[in-house]
DNA sequence: GGCAGTGTTGCCATTGGGTTCAATAAAAAA
DNA sequence: TTTTTTATTGAACCCAATGGCAACACTGCC
């Protein structure tokens, strides 16, 4: 998938990869720095946002819109929409299939042309709900 | 509204209530900013930013949780979704009333105690159509 | 192997949105 | 008006993210 683009598989590039792969939920760039500099100490914050970067533009992971401060990724899968904590930003999957042509319903409506759709459910995780003080 | 909360309504607090019940839209702070400096030049962002988040608290205003890099803010009015432009960044209300209940298609299913929800359709302005090459 | 060409890294400065702080100003209360 | 208490200012600061650049490291070629 890089021959076409003269993009080279370094070892920092696969690393991040594999360990975005390994990881659940949807880490955010610091996460993925704090993991990857386990296996690469010396690599650099910057190297990872530009290769989160590359490997989203290339479609090897997945850039998240979502609201709050931080970009989150994750390795492709599914569309699927989200659920965050409200209380510890925690995001996992919501348990909702993609609403087919959900567009549709204001495409007559709106000046925009609609491409597509986010959604995001919020609430509190079990761990927030169990201990209301604690973060996380 | 202010009496009993302690709260005192300053020149820089009505002219910021005024300005943004003007606005179309859901501008952002700089945006409010830049509006609000026409009427007192001296003012700070520090104090939009802080009267903002005191007028969305006491419910005057709303403060808006959407994807992207900037919060906005718009002057309250029934729950609504929204719809931004790919290419500039503009945000509308999205012509689509609230889905009652949308909560509960996922409440059993996830470990999550659901809350609420958001739904951000996406596309292109009306301006972005038109003319692919030029910002907003 | 040696070398040119070019993609990539690490480092560090910078940007941009937003917040905090000490000193000062301005509302509200007395 | 004087006192009390909240709010503003302007600058410094915080954080996530990006940009510039010299050094590095692949790739292909001789």
């Amino acid at each position: 998938m890089l021959k076409e683009t003269n993009l080279r598989m370094t070892r920092q590039r696969r690393v991040i990869l594999e360990e975005l792969r390994k990881m659940d939920g949807h880490p955010t760039a610091d996460k993925i720095y704090a993991v990857v500099r386990k296996r690469l100490p010396k690599i650099s914050l910057g190297t990872v946002y530009r290769n989160l970067e590359v490997l989203s533009v290339l479609g090897e992971i997945q850039k998240l819109e979502l609201s709050g401060s931080q970009k989150r990724f994750d390795c492709i899968s599914d569309f699927h929409y989200h659920i965050r904590c409200t209380c510890c930003d925690r995001v996992d999957d919501a348990p909702m299939g993609p609403l087919k042509d959900f567009e549709n319903r204001i495409n007559g409506e709106t000046s925009f042309k609609v491409l597509g759709h986010r959604i995001e459910f919020v609430g509190l995780c079990p761990d927030c709900r169990e201990n209301p003080t604690s973060p996380g």
